[in-house]
RNA sequence: CGGGGCGUAGCGCAGCCCGGUAGCGCACCGCGUUCGGGACGCGGGAGUCGGAGGUUCAAAUCCUCUCGCCCCGACCA
């Protein structure tokens, strides 16, 4: 392809909306423009490297046995009303009517979509397992989008379900998405993990997220520094605390802690370690209002709050509540004496003694409270975040903390839509069964942006080769015959070696196009000038080490195939 | 949705406090010089100052409403 007919607008200043290096590399470099708040436009580079990726994920899930589609964007409210996904949706899917007034959404993921089609065209067991895919464009009206494709309300996804006969089915088809999915991101050059996860919108009752290790990441990942545990700190699990504390229970008493409202103002105030004080958080649920202790050094995750209660809805109390539930106002709550509502602690909580809580009453305390003597707790559980330094789960060494991006999501889904949805078979006996199912996406827009995140210097993009826009940027330098006419030739023959080629035509300054190339971030620089040609040489620069090599022009196309890990075709 | 910020030429911004000619850099067009890491000279085109209302002799500037966008928190690929 040459500069003078592929649009490249390139940006020499850094777009003013842009913050993370994707998503400023993304502008600069011309793949992408912003047409509303997470919808964009690829240009014409940014949708080469999508295609690129697309085409990995392709030859993996095909692969890995499953079988292409594609499904429509549009779907009627009635599949969502079936699973109850309508409403509980909520104002993230996008809603329309058509001329009758029927409703529609444009579909964020296809589970409604594909089970339909299951239980309309598979009746036997003979005919399972089976996993179909897409790579469609999803709409997920997002609270906030941001950081250009890595968070769109628009945005491509692959996603893939399969159907088994039973549980040991679905756990085959589940690995084997997962082994693909591992395949996937180490061909597009990506450093990642695969992490225990939580289930969210779509359900079902086990996970993994794949995470690009990356400081801008929006997901906190915690592992084990020493063995294999690896959870989104959403999911991850807090192993049952050792340190019990069997000090003798000294009597309680109030102190005066005068507008101190925080764990923090407290301890200082007090001159004790945040982990001798439990905080009282308040909260209100789909239907009823409930405490939730944690250590002071502890957070509260709300998932597991949400999960021990059963609840879909879950909001931490306003002042008004807070005043309502507590008479005293926001920072003085605790568990002494609080009635008429649920109590939850964290399992830390329960072997601590001589705790300080808030006294529900303004700018007071209780010193030397404890659990059964002073105040009662309705039940006990894992409700807080790991955190660093915490033992692992898996008991294999403590945990560290990190941040990613996920870029990929397979959960094991069970029965929960072929049963809302009736999608059966008929098993060898003749008995109708519900079809076990697993899905799985790949956020193909977030994995470009991902490889920018982590393959980029100050100059620009550094693409790996596998998704790369271009192999070689070829740049001629100058208007002398004799370079025009070496580039048109080598163009044409790398082109004919299979390489793909980025030739810069334009009657640009050298720094110019150097610097384009840089920003663009294709792996290969050939560069032609008559400063080399006087020497009978062109020089193939590696975009990532800088590293040149200088080579007789009629050398340069094996070369490069070679660095490219091609085998050349003969040129004409 | 809560908190913070921004909308002035294609892009990046100044001007706004203290009302009075709309400006700078880059990009773009023409001519000339230049040409191995973002050249220079001369000439030029381009802006409903996000929108609507109001105050005023006069509004980019003050007031009210509104729309859009970005950043920080609760959702997710």
């Amino acid at each position: 392809m040459r500069t003078s007919q592929i649009l490249i607008p390139t940006l020499r200043e850094d777009p003013g909306e842009a913050e993370t290096v994707s998503h400023r590399l993304m502008l600069r470099a011309g793949m992408i423009r912003k047409v509303a708040a997470g919808i964009y436009t690829y240009l014409p580079l940014g949708l080469r490297v999508i295609r690129k990726i697309e085409q990995i994920v392709r030859e993996e899930m095909n692969r890995a046995g499953a079988q292409e589609l594609l499904m429509p964007i549009a779907s009627p409210a009635e599949l969502w009303r079936e699973t109850g996904r309508w409403d509980y949706y909520g104002k993230e899917l996008f809603r329309f009517k058509d001329r009758h007034d029927r409703d529609f959404c444009l579909g964020p993921t296809h589970e409604e979509v594909i089970t339909d089609l299951f239980r309309r065209e598979v009746r036997s067991y003979r005919q399972l397992p089976l996993n179909f895919y897409q790579i469609q464009t999803k709409f997920r009206d997002e609270i906030r989008p941001r950081f250009g494709l890595m968070r769109g309300r628009e945005f491509i996804m692959k996603d893939a379900y399969s159907f088994d006969a039973d549980e040991a089915g679905a756990r085959i088809s589940y690995q084997k998405m997962y082994d693909a999915y591992n395949r996937i991101f180490s061909r597009c050059g990506l450093t990642f993990r695969p992490v225990e996860a939580d289930t969210g919108l779509i359900g079902g009752s086990s996970s993994h997220e794949f995470m690009v290790l990356a400081d801008t990441g929006e997901e906190t990942v915690v592992y084990s520094e020493t063995g294999s545990y690896a959870a989104n700190v959403e999911r991850a699990e807090v192993a049952a605390p050792t340190d019990v504390d069997q000090s003798p229970m000294r009597s309680i008493s109030e102190v005066r802690t005068p507008d101190r409202r925080t764990v923090e103002a407290v301890t200082e105030f007090l001159k004790i370690s945040p982990r001798r004080l439990v905080k009282t958080l308040l909260y209100t649920t789909d239907h009823k209002d409930v405490a939730v202790l944690v250590r002071g050094d502890h957070e509260v995750n709300e998932i597991k709050v949400k999960r021990m209660l059963n609840a879909t809805d879950l909001v931490l109390a306003g002042p008004e509540k807070v005043q309502a539930l507590t008479g005293a106002p926001v920072g003085f709550a605790g568990p002494v004496g609080l009635k008429g509502i649920a109590i939850l602690a964290d399992q830390a909580v329960k072997h601590m003694r001589n705790v300080v809580v808030g006294a529900n009453k303004a700018d007071t305390h209780f010193v030397d409270a404890n659990i059964d003597r002073d105040f009662s707790v309705d039940h006990f559980g894992d409700l807080r975040n790991a955190k660093e330094g915490d033992l692992s789960p898996r008991g294999d060494g403590t945990l560290r903390v990190a941040k990613g991006i996920e870029v990929g999501h397979v959960f094991m889904l069970g029965t929960k839509y072929s049963q809302a949805m009736s999608a059966t078979f008929l098993d060898a006996q003749g008995r109708e069964q519900q079809a076990v199912m697993g899905c799985y996406g790949i956020g193909i827009g977030r994995t470009a942006a991902s490889s920018i995140e982590q393959n980029h210097d100050a100059k620009g993009i550094i693409w790996p080769l596998p998704i790369a826009p271009f192999h070689v940027h070829l740049i001629p330098l100058g208007q002398s015959q004799q370079v025009l006419e070496l580039a048109g030739r080598l163009y044409e023959s790398l082109g004919a070696a299979g390489i793909e080629v980025l030739w810069d035509d334009r009657d640009e300054r050298a720094g110019v196009k150097f610097n384009d190339a840089d920003l663009i971030g294709a792996p290969l620089h050939l560069v032609i000038g008559d400063k080399g040609l006087a020497q009978g040489v062109v020089e193939l620069k590696a975009r990532k080490t800088g590293q040149t090599t200088r080579l007789a022009p009629n050398e340069a196309v094996a070369a490069i195939g070679e660095v490219l890990g091609f085998v050349p075709q003969p040129s004409s």
